[in-house]
DNA sequence: TGAAAATATTTGATATATCAAGTAATTTTC
DNA sequence: GAAAATTACTTGATATATCAAATATTTTCA
């Protein structure tokens, strides 16, 4: 078994795929709302329904906690969310989305729904099931074994 | 049809699975060579050799040219590069691996490759090839269609 | 109960990402 | 053959990523 060239792995494949998803979905949404990123975006969606602190958001998103306190941190300043202690541990945090917010979401949700949409073209329910076993598989193993 | 859950799309899954694989690796060169980070790593593999201009290394490690210049600058400063300019094309900056490059890359080399192998345990050759062609296509979607 | 450990978040330092604007060399075009 | 366009990069500004160290609160436990 010899080394393979890097950019002939699988993993630099989901490098390029997450990467150009990335890029689409950036451009379409900053035609609908200059100034928010995808990462906001995301954040406002797991919002949308209910209230979680930062930390919770953070995991979800997959963001360090250190990003999430500046993230946060514009966020709010632009008046999408509102930031206060919880009351119950005043370690934490709550997040929750703004009025605005709000409306920002509805507007860019036909977008989000189009760049999937976009981004899936031509990818059948199985081939997906499977890809995201896949991911899965890999995601176990990295987070498993060191 | 309705707006699924941003937690439970695919593309969530190939985000999380790239995230948990690079803090694998981070994780695991560290220990090697402190001071190096993967996407540098794997900059030296693809220049290992053969010489390339900075904007064909940029293009094929998927940076941004701004991030690449800023990369390079630092590679060059832990004696990692040469940058030099391209005689037939002035405007080129041609980059080569130092010895010491190479040597750092032998020893991490090892790693790289065992990094890939956890990262891909109990994952079939077939199910890769499968995950490989879906990427493949959600690239394309994304690359052509705006 | 009170000290130690754990949790949630912040701040500082440095690296990288991204966009816009700028520079220098090369190519194209009329 | 010179102006205009293109290419390859650089720089500045701002946002995000990551690690280490710090703070405040809560929990654990001897």
């Amino acid at each position: 078994m010899n080394f393979k060239t890097p950019t002939n792995t699988a993993l630099y494949s989901i490098e390029e795929a997450i990467k150009a998803y990335r890029k689409l979905s950036q451009h379409n949404i900053s035609q609908i709302v200059p100034n928010i990123t995808v990462d906001q975006a995301l954040i406002l969606l797991i919002l949308e329904n209910n209230d979680k602190t930062q930390t919770e958001v953070a995991d979800m998103v997959f963001k360090d906690y250190a990003s999430m306190t500046r993230i946060v941190k514009l966020m709010v300043s632009k008046d999408y969310l509102i930031k206060t202690v919880d009351n119950q541990d005043k370690r934490k945090a709550k997040l929750e989305i703004t009025k605005n917010g709000k409306t920002i979401l509805e507007k860019l949700k036909p977008m989000i729904q189009r760049n999937r949409e976009v981004a899936l073209n031509n990818v059948s329910h199985e081939e997906l099931e499977q890809m995201y076993k896949t991911l899965n598989k890999i995601t176990q193993n990295c987070k498993s074994k060191k």
